[in-house]
DNA sequence: AAGTGGTCTAGACCACCGA
DNA sequence: CGGTGGTCTAGACCACTTA
């Protein structure tokens, strides 16, 4: 072959891969069935298998294929979705202080969840829990950030004596069970601070302020931690960017 | 060369790329440094240079490194970094209201961003926007979920007619314009419910409250659309979920 | 002009699957 | 067994960057 490709054009495999993509969605080859081999495609495309199988491994980064040694390229989808996604390098990105804080420990106390906790915290009454309370505060300033509860596992009490300064608590539960925080469901709304954290955090009992609740699971959804946060209000702003991606995280 | 590899052993692109892996953890390759040219590894390996292209190419989709064109493959990070990302398949789940929703229009008014509104909407003063007030309502319920001012560019304006019922913004706007929605970037924090919106939020002003600014992005950051919305407390939570992810999403 | 990665060919053998 | 996708070779020309 070897025909002169003119200049600008797409490179061969991208058409290919369009041209395959126009069949998929117009359901020349149905969803679940199987895509030609690619001997034939190379035949009838008339290229190199190599440049037939470049083309299709755009698809399958796309997800609209799978293949199977043996079995073929079989149809996934009909149209790549796309999605929006956010990204986070390091837990501590979600909590986004950007200036330094630290951490001060006020409280400590072990205890079994009654109804009303084992609610908040997605488990069983009477399930064992050690609880620290804590308020973060600016490096420099005085005003707290936040007020913390910290419900963790029995088993990772030793935590205490490192939970001073700036150190996350997930950071230490991974460090020293070994368990990998896997996911993080996190749960935001508009509260009034209740008294206690109010006046820890220097602001007036039922003041506007901003509710987070953040469960850290394990492997196997295994709930290792829950925090359960008060902002009172202009003293901290969460903020996410979602950004649309398309699947298999091309840039 | 083809010697004969033993049975169960990796293919050779991918033991090539776990010893570049290697070399890069070790430094032995810089981050910010160029590998050595492909020619140059496929003599160092004994394998053809597609076999090395096909192990440099695992490299770029954990992240590793990035090619260019007549520069070289330049180490970006030393370590595939996992990260935690949540997703979204569609915009809507943003809101998040699983029931369906009813929006209705309070107002309507075209003005130019004032010092204040310029800093709000991250424009320059004097920039005219359409505002339109809306209220979102439960479909059985009499309450509000929400007060949001929603602010578009002029050129949208169009999109009041369409904007009764239970649909979203942004689906009308990359509808209209053709502009699609490429980023998000919303901001959360707790506030006061302020007076106006209070009374349509049938909540006491200065109630405690969520308040969340969305800023809605075309291509090459084009800011498109800013909703400012109001959440009295209890009425309605955020939630997200983060997951544990490798870099490249290779199952 | 020289060197880089990007594309492509025309072969080959292999591991895996279903009949 | 024949056919599938997976791996690999030994070439070739091209587009792009730097000098």
């Amino acid at each position: 072959m070897s025909e002169s490709i003119p200049a600008g054009a797409a490179p061969r495999y991208q058409q290919i891969a369009e041209a395959l993509i126009r069949d998929i969605e117009r359901s020349r080859y149905a969803v679940g069935a199987l895509l030609p081999p690619e001997p034939a495609l190379s035949q009838h495309y008339g290229v190199s298998r190599h440049t037939v199988r470049e083309a299709i491994r755009r698809l399958a980064d796309m997800g609209l294929v799978s293949r199977q040694q043996g079995i073929g390229t079989r149809v996934k989808a009909k149209s790549a979705a796309q999605r929006y996604v956010a990204g986070l390098s390091d837990l501590a990105e979600l909590m986004q202080y950007t200036q330094r804080t630290t951490l001060k420990l006020i409280g400590e106390r072990r205890l079994q969840a009654d109804a009303a906790l084992a609610s908040l915290l997605r488990c069983r009454a009477g399930q064992p829990w050690i609880e620290f309370e804590t308020c973060r505060y600016p490096a420099a300033g005085r005003e707290p950030i936040s007020h913390t509860r910290i419900y963790v596992l029995p088993e990772y009490e030793g935590i205490r004596d490192e939970l001073k300064g700036s150190v996350w608590v997930y950071g230490l539960i991974e460090k020293r069970g070994g368990e990998k925080i896997v996911e993080v469901q996190q749960e935001i709304g508009g509260a009034a601070i209740p008294a206690h954290a109010a006046r820890l955090l220097q602001v007036k009992p039922r003041s506007p302020g901003m509710m987070v609740t953040r469960y850290y699971l394990g492997r196997r959804e295994r709930l290792l931690s829950v925090s359960v946060n008060y902002y009172p209000e202009n003293r901290f702003k969460l903020s996410t960017r979602w950004r649309l991606e398309w699947d298999g995280a091309k840039a």
